[in-house]
RNA sequence: GGGCUGGUAGCUCAGGUGGUUAGAGCGCACGACUGAUAAUCGUGAGGUCGGAGGUUCGAGUCCUCCUCGGCCCA
């Protein structure tokens, strides 16, 4: 476009080095991306990364795969997204970085999909062939893998997306054997036995999420325990503090009861001579586990039991008067009630009189069972809230029980107490010969507790009729509560005692370490990112219990070993082998396919005595096992991995499973260093959640903005800690984008001019040299911002550095030379040169985190670049830092500061509009600030037509800012006429006829570039 | 209830070993430019540092309690 004919002078703007590019401000991120993903996926960039880097160090991140069964949320974006800024930094860093990702595919949720589906079909999952079930898991587990693994392309994670490794392919089934059989073979894995929730109707053990609670009528029972011994020199051991080891450790220990401890008196055992023919009282809702009674629990501290003698009866069955029961005081008066008696209460029973308490058991005697000791035990559990302030504790029935029982184990046995768990009710309900005179040797046969059709059995009835016999009763009635059904016949559960095999925590691995000793010392060893998760992992470790690998499903890596009758396992290398080798072949299936048990066994050894058991690991084990068969396994990859990094639960998960395993193979950790994140909040800091419609999805993000834009979120956020997540922060996000964005628009227009001519460091300007030691000091950051995984201190910097020192300061002064200067002018040669350092470092630094939009920008200004990915973080030579120059140049925008604030004032009062419109005095009476601009050209820094600096103080109304003293700034208009190029007001326009409205600088430049043709 | 962890301007974050009027960027308000233009530049207003005690000459920083939130257990 032509100015008007009778315009004289020229359209100088086609004379400037305007910014010129088509990159465009505006990013389209959502139509960008994709191109860019199909780009990189048909160059190949995974391979082209893993070439380029073949002979440099390596550096693993290894993945925790994410369960295959759902569209991605917006943790697993976090998730990917940090981990992939790792291994994108590193491999810019001079490492090969390789990153494989990874999927988790067995496991309940999946059969749960599998089983609604059957359901939708009126199809029974017991009636499938079980491989056909598994099949179907696997096809289900490898859909979700096609779908997250395009979500997570989509989102710029780089990665081997074509060979992930999957915890369901037949090497990963075949290897995740293979360690649970190391654990065989040292000895470490056992069987062992716990109660879990069993349906009778389905003869199926069940998930705590595939129960409900429906009300149930059950029969209660009030039942006495004899008293049956005294333990006055434990009384006197508690009272002198002169407990065992095992009693510190689990009866008084510290705090507390230790307090009380020493308030233990003699006078308290002038109760014992009355206890010696009294009854502990206890209370259940279910009279059938007393067969399995093991224990009775109490209150440590908070609950007052006494002794209660039976005053007068009502009935003349039942309890008696003289009969004294031991019963928590606030639930005496309840017990009375129900017994229909009147209780006097004789003393009160301090709590440690009861820790030395044994026990008979009320049955005992009975067909010649029930003759061990019923020891008093501590629980936590123990309330007030009904029955009688003591918990009838029958380990192979509860939770609680058995949590109590195994805790005490090592007491218990240093007591000769046998803590075997009795195997009391078979999967059908029926009592077994470990419930003496209900079991098989009952006349009539085995009582049951439950029948096929989810109806009470006759088990509570026999029992309650026992106990009668042998006068335990002392009361009974009926309750109706909560009770776990089944969700799929609705019927109830039982909690039942079932095998299941463990792996020993505290078992001597030969070479006087435990799986727990090893353990703790591979925490110490490790890196922690942030460091609280040692203390939390450590603590996990010290007060687990054995590891339980049984579960009992369909999909996943069976436990494939077999056990005798005691539950010893075959240990034969030959079987193992064949074992590893189908299941190599055709994975785990092999071990459910038909004749399996004596293809194993093979003619060694006989099937008839051993037993195919036909557990399935828990997933943990599988997930746990990831670094055997991908870091060992992949030539690409190596054991152990520099760094873990998940979600702060895994410390739980696996992190914890991963620790165990690798310390029950190989001794020490898979990882070197563990990084966890938090949580991501709604805006208001509370869970996302969709029914309160504040959940942010990592799709919708995506869709609407970019995903740099969720990269960026996830770059400014304290990932270490929850992080907060809405409309208003992604637009934060979004507008710190589009100022980065922009700042690199500009370098991209600007360096359209650059003709690659290059400057010596010792020929630039002071200006130039400040810059190039400010990016110096940034190259510092960025490196040690990724070495220590802190990304919201690097874009933080790098952010405010194109900000407050690029758009705000070094360009906008560099405009006038950039646009204006001759095209021989040093100071523009300079500034391109040192325009293209910042770009080329910028643009690195921020590719790993913003790898889309980096890349866009590397190939509009390298067209023949491949990509940004392939590239190193640029080195900064040493020679670029000057610490005096940074001091220097931090005074002269101290100066500069004054001088635009004034100038401020000037603007509101219309005395000036453009900056350029002045030149202003600077009255500089500090001597540090002084020396600091004298040599400097304040009227080129304050972007100022003139500037004159005096030495003098200032006149009382000069303007002065209070954090800068010792500069007074007094404005005045610049002299001379505007220039019609530069729009720089200067005395010598005019100066050459030829250009008579520009500047003499402007002038020359045009000269050279009517010479050049250019004009 | 237990273990770990957090609450600094509207938003996101800085604030070694306690020490002058608590910082930054964004957003917001106002202004300038119109040769980075749905951009750019400048100026400004925003905080009882979750609350209450305590230690100290002095605490956002140390201690105790409370409160709200998160993860994992029970």
């Amino acid at each position: 476009m032509t100015d008007s004919a009778d315009n004289q002078t020229l359209d100088y703007s086609k004379t400037l080095n305007l910014p010129q590019t088509d990159f465009p401000m505006r990013a389209g991120l959502p139509k960008k991306e994709p191109e860019l993903v199909a780009r990189w996926q048909e160059m190949d960039l995974y391979r082209k990364l893993r070439d380029d880097a073949k002979d440099r160090p390596r550096y693993v991140l290894h993945d925790g795969p994410p369960y295959a069964n759902g569209n991605i949320h917006i943790g697993h974006a976090l998730n990917k997204i940090l981990k992939d800024v790792i291994t994108r930094s590193f491999q810019m860093r001079g490492y090969d970085s390789n990153y494989v990702p990874g999927w988790d595919c067995h496991g309940l949720p999946i059969e749960w999909k599998i089983e609604e589906q059957y359901r939708a079909k009126g199809k029974n999952k017991d009636e499938v062939p079980v491989n056909e079930f598994r099949k179907e898991c696997r096809d289900f587990a490898d859909h979700w893998i096609k779908v997250q693994s395009e979500e997570f392309k989509r989102l710029g994670i780089e990665g081997d997306f074509d060979n992930p490794y999957t915890t369901m392919n037949f090497h990963a089934e075949s290897r995740i054997a293979g360690e649970l059989l190391k654990f065989a073979m040292s000895g470490q894995l056992y069987r062992g036995s716990k109660p879990v929730m069993w349906s009778v109707v389905e003869r199926t053990a069940l998930a705590e999420a595939e129960v409900e609670y429906q009300e149930y009528e059950s029969d209660t029972i009030w039942v006495k325990f004899p008293v049956a011994e005294f333990d006055e020199e434990k009384f006197h051991r508690i009272r002198d503090r002169k407990t065992t080891e095992l009693e510190k450790r689990f009866e008084v220990g510290e705090g507390a009861y230790a307090e009380q401890a020493g308030h233990v008196t003699e006078d308290m055992l002038d109760v014992v001579a009355q206890l010696r023919d009294a009854s502990i009282l206890i209370w259940t809702t279910t009279p059938w586990t007393i067969p399995g009674n093991r224990a009775v629990a109490f209150a440590k501290l908070n609950i007052a039991y006494s002794l209660y003698e039976v005053a007068e009866a009502e009935n003349d069955f039942g309890p008696q008067p003289g009969e004294k029961v031991v019963i928590a005081d606030r639930l005496a008066d309840g017990c009375a009630e129900k017994a229909k008696l009147k209780l006097n209460r004789l003393a009160k029973v301090d709590n440690i009189l009861l820790e030395c308490l044994t026990l008979a058991h009320p049955l005992k005697g009975l067909a010649g069972g029930y003759e061990f000791d019923v020891p008093l035990l501590v629980g936590s559990h123990v309330t007030e809230d009904a029955g009688t302030g003591f918990v009838h504790t029958a380990p192979g029935h509860g939770r609680e029980d058995f949590d109590v029982w195994m805790e005490r184990a090592p007491l218990l046995a240093a007591r000769g107490i046998d803590t075997m768990i009795p195997f009391t009710v078979d999967d059908a309900g029926y009592f077994t010969k470990d419930a003496p005179g209900f079991g098989p040797d009952r006349e009539g046969g085995p009582a049951r507790v439950i029948d096929d059709k989810g109806k009470k059995g006759d088990a509570n009835k026999v029992v309650i009729e026992a106990l009668i016999a042998a006068d335990r009763l002392f009361a009974r009635s009926r309750l109706k509560h909560e009770y776990p059904h089944s969700w799929r016949s609705k019927k109830p559960v039982i909690f039942r005692n079932t095998p299941q095999w463990f792996v020993h925590m505290d078992m001597d691995l030969g070479d006087d370490t435990t799986l727990r000793s090893r353990a703790l010392k591979a925490i110490d060893d490790t890196r922690f990112v942030p460091a609280g998760g040692q203390t939390r992992l450590r603590a996990m470790i010290e007060d687990r219990p054995d590891w339980v690998l049984s579960r009992q499903r369909a999909w996943g890596v069976p436990i494939c070993v077999f056990a005798d009758e005691d539950g010893n396992v075959l240990k034969d290398e030959a079987v193992n082998a064949r074992i590893l080798e189908a299941f190599e072949e055709e994975g785990a299936d092999a071990w459910f396919a038909e004749g399996a048990k004596e293809r194993f066994l093979g003619n060694e050894h006989d099937p008839a005595k051993w037993t195919q058991v036909t557990d399935i690991l828990d997933v943990w084990f599988d997930s746990g096992s990831t670094h055997a068969f991908t870091l060992e396994d992949r030539p690409d990859l190596k054991w152990p991995a520099d760094v873990y990094l998940e979600g702060s639960d895994q410390h739980r998960g696996w992190f914890h499973s991963s620790l165990l395993e690798s310390c029950g193979t190989r001794g020490r950790a898979p990882y070197d260093t563990v990084i966890t994140h938090g949580f991501t909040m709604a805006e208001d800091g509370k869970k996302m959640s969709k029914s309160l419609g504040n959940n942010v999805t990592p799709q919708d993000v995506m869709k609407d903005s970019g995903a740099d834009i969720l990269r960026l979120w996830v770059m400014n956020t304290d990932y270490w800690e929850d992080q907060r997540l809405g409309k208003a922060i992604l637009q934060t996000n979004i507008d710190a984008y589009r100022k980065m964005r922009n700042t690199i628009r500009w370098m991209l227009g600007t360096l359209a001019h650059d003709e690659g001519e290059s400057v010596e460091y010792a020929d630039m300007p002071e200006l130039e040299k400040y810059i190039l030691h400010r990016l110096w000091e940034l190259d510092n950051v960025v490196n040690n911002g990724y070495e220590a995984f802190d990304f919201k201190k690097i874009s933080r910097q790098v952010h405010d550095f194109m900000v407050l020192e690029l758009s705000a300061f070094y360009f906008d002064i560099r405009k006038d030379a950039l646009y204006c200067d001759a095209p021989s002018s040093k100071r523009r040669k300079a500034a391109l040169q040192v325009v293209h350092h910042i770009f080329d470092r910028v643009v690195t630094w921020l590719a790993p985190m913003l790898p889309f939009t980096m890349e866009e920008a590397w190939l509009s200004r390298y067209p023949d670049a491949v990509s940004v990915h392939l590239e190193q973080f640029r080195k900064c030579p040493p020679e670029w830092r000057n610490d005096d120059l940074g001091s220097k140049w931090k005074k002269v925008r101290q100066v500069r500061r004054t001088v635009t604030g004034a100038l401020e004032i000037e603007r509101k009062e219309k005395r000036i509009g453009s900056s350029l419109e002045a030149a202003p005095f600077v009255h500089v009476t500090d001597d540090a600030l002084r020396a600091a601009i004298e040599d400097v050209d304040m009227a080129e820094i304050s972007i100022t037509s003139g500037i004159s600096v005096s030495p003098k103080p200032g006149p009382d109304e000069a303007f002065t800012i209070p954090e800068v003293p010792g500069v007074a700034v007094v404005p005045a208009l610049a002299k001379g006429t505007k220039c019609a190029r530069s729009w720089r007001v200067t005395q010598d326009v005019g100066s050459d006829p030829e250009f008579p409205d520009v500047s003499a600088r402007d002038a020359a430049a045009l000269h050279e570039l009517k010479a050049l043709g250019k004009l």
